[in-house]
DNA sequence: AAAAAACATCCGTATTTTCCGCAAATTTCA
DNA sequence: TGAAATTTGCGGAAAATACGGATGTTTTTT
């Protein structure tokens, strides 16, 4: 079975420690790190290669926010689960805005948690019940458009024809697909795409 | 809206006009050729490109079979549909055996063979309720496993060192993948499975 | 049991396509 | 007004694909 892989991001070492033993006990999750408040989070990203991060992190609030959107645009295929103590309204759209798929409070149980690192796993948003969202796509609708025209056996050149844009805007839509994805291959990235739901 | 393509096989031209105007009367069908009983079979599926072949033939029953076998075992994304007078057991039953996807009697109504091809278009058999049936999938066993290793970003090189077979060998069933599900590329191809159900 | 068909394995060569890095102008939107 | 999106170019390495050819095994058919 395909696990979750699961990195934990926070600043107490014992908090941190409770969640990966709750999330461990799920046989479908896999917590592949657990990292301090990272200096370099691309390449912890890069070498843990998490499906979902869970945030915890008590204070530098500004930070979490700046963290989850460069997760969110930079590495989408990493979907961020926000646990905070503080669940204010403004502090949960913020961080909604941001990109996370799920914020879950410290008030809330175990399961909740789990709950929504599935969800998101699977693509679905958890928020408070009083926020009402909709699910977006990672990826543009320019870059949508190539990822669907690639599905159907197009090659660069043709997409390019196609949406009347030059074979080289092409390829960069086309690199920026694989890097949000995190996938080395267009045949990768259709494949990941069905997984995630964003093709079908 | 992506149509239907339909080709039309038989040997009666009055029957196969008929056939059409059923046919394109629905809005997501769309019959692009008829031909009689044919000599370059190939050809005429390489020209069309048909998803969906209905065969109408009142005579020649052997040489129907072996148009089946040929398509449903060299073009398999070209789906065959047999609209036939003769309904014994035997002779569904060899219909099935030689890889088309339905089988509608001429008692039966217009709409049971617009559903047919429906069905066989999403790769849901048709026959009638006395057989028993499965799903097959025109890839073989060692395909299927280069094609979901496709589909999950390997490359060629990668997916010979998984199976433990030689990059060689990898290209040739990728080529073998190509052209049974008729595509160019491996993008396509995998986005052909997704929607053909050979993958999820 | 023998013949035929399908499947799996391997190799070479040539061409096409993909993918990456570097750089930059224009548009769009909050 | 910044940030993100869209657009395009050049050049080059890597991967994929097409086109041939070859051999042994397994399965199906006769």
């Amino acid at each position: 079975m395909v696990k979750i892989n699961i990195l934990i991001i926070g600043d107490h070492g014992l908090v941190m420690d409770g969640i990966r033993q709750l999330l461990e006990r799920e046989p479908d999750m896999e917590v592949v790190g657990a990292v301090f408040s990272p200096t370099e989070l691309e390449k912890d990203i890069a070498d843990f290669q998490p499906d979902i991060i869970v945030i915890d992190a008590p204070s530098q609030r500004e930070n979490n926010l700046i963290w989850i959107k460069n997760i969110s645009s930079q590495f989408p295929a990493s979907k961020v689960v926000m646990l905070s103590g503080d669940d204010n309204t403004e502090y949960v759209h913020a961080v909604h805005e941001a990109g996370a798929y799920a914020f879950v409070s410290k008030c809330d149980s175990a399961e909740t948690l789990i709950h929504a690192i599935r969800e998101s796993y699977r693509g679905v948003k958890s928020f408070p019940a009083d926020l009402a969202f909709h699910d977006g796509s990672p990826l543009t609708d320019m870059e949508l458009a190539v990822l669907d025209l690639i599905a159907r056996d197009k090659t660069n050149s043709e997409i390019g024809e196609q949406l009347n844009i030059s074979k080289r805007t092409v390829e960069h839509h086309v690199s920026s697909i694989l890097r949000k994805l995190r996938v080395k291959s267009r045949a990768g990235a259709v494949g990941k795409a069905f997984r995630l739901g964003l093709l079908e």
